[in-house]
DNA sequence: AATGGAGGCAACCGCGTTAGC
DNA sequence: GGCTAACGCGGTTGCCTCCAT
């Protein structure tokens, strides 16, 4: 049995919105607000669609200051950032570019950016390779032995690569190839990235992110904040990051999850995550410290 | 000028999560 | 605690435009 429909299909408008309906759902919005129901408010706005339609509409192309055209180098440079550490959370990487939303970021990322970042070192778009034959199926955990992965460290926070290369020798020799470290211009350091996305690493035992209401399509949940018993995982490359408690101390707990089809990437898009993550060496950590590392934050 | 392919983007779909009862 | 409706998100689809042939 499957699920039940959020709407009567048949009776509800699909495709483009015309300038009309466009209109009468603006003007709806902006004299009763939402009314917290999406689901009523095409009947009450009169029009004929679907509430997540309308939800889709409003937040993606009529809300008041919504960007539209080219992204910004900082952007670009926030997008490849965010994505390495955090792979396709797009509402969480929008939530960080005031007026973007996940949908225009996820359109950008898919259509431009992870071209211009593999042109910017020289990889085909399109694999021109085979893919690497399936390895052997890894005993349960097993994993590369890791040394302890030093820490990035400010006053407040810690950051670590949750995903360690776990590559088989063709995408090991494709890193090897790709000069990478010179080519880093769409890559930051933690303190530009977060001075940038006004990070507030501790505020009353609440993580912030952004300094202002978001315009991802969450409606601005990931500009609000997230409570500690909240249990948000980070989902890197090879491991993911849960928020969780350790002893007694709040923070976010590395879990491996394997190389295992858990993140449906296809090669391109692992290799971009490896492009970015390898380059952690030049914006994501310690400089005395010559592993890779990507985001990861400690809270007390 | 016609046509086919590629690229870009808006919108839809389905499922996991959350909130209210 | 269980159920259900609604929300939120990421992946996918489909249409439109542009460009090369």
């Amino acid at each position: 049995m499957g699920r039940a429909p959020c709407c009567d299909k048949a009776n509800v408008k699909k495709g483009p919105w015309s300038p009309e309906e466009d209109s009468k759902l603006k003007d709806y919005i902006e004299k009763y607000g939402t009314g917290g129901n999406w689901i009523a408010l095409p009947q009450k706005a009169g029009l004929k669609r679907c509430g997540k339609s309308c939800r889709l509409r409003w937040l993606n192309y009529l809300r008041p200051n919504i960007k539209h055209g080219e992204f910004t180098d900082d952007e670009d440079r926030i997008i490849c950032t965010l994505f390495a550490s955090i792979g396709s959370r797009w509402s969480i990487i929008a939530a960080q570019l005031p007026g973007r939303t996940d949908n225009d970021i996820k359109n950008y990322w898919n259509t431009k950016l992870k071209k211009k970042l593999l042109a910017m070192n020289g990889i085909p778009s399109q694999p021109q390779r085979k893919p690497p034959p399936p390895p052997p199926p890894p005993p349960p955990f097993s994993h590369q032995p890791q040394p302890v992965s030093s820490l990035y460290e400010d006053s407040t926070a810690y950051y670590y690569t949750p995903f360690e290369p776990i590559m088989s020798s063709a995408q090991s020799d494709l890193l090897n190839n790709t000069n990478l470290t010179n080519n880093s211009s769409l890559i930051q350091t933690p303190e530009s990235l977060f001075s940038h996305m006004q990070y507030h690493p501790m505020r009353d035992n609440f993580l912030m992110y952004g300094g202002e209401p978001s315009c991802s399509s969450s409606d601005g949940s990931y500009g609000k904040e997230m409570k500690q018993e909240d249990h948000m995982g980070f989902q890197g490359f090879g491991a993911s990051l849960d928020y969780g408690t350790n002893n007694g101390v709040n923070q976010w707990i590395e879990k491996q999850s394997g190389y295992n089809g858990e993140c449906p990437l296809d090669y391109n898009l692992e290799d971009v995550k490896r492009l970015i993550s390898s380059n952690n060496n030049s914006f994501f950590i310690d400089e005395n410290d010559t592993q890779d590392k990507a985001m990861y934050c400690y809270y007390y």
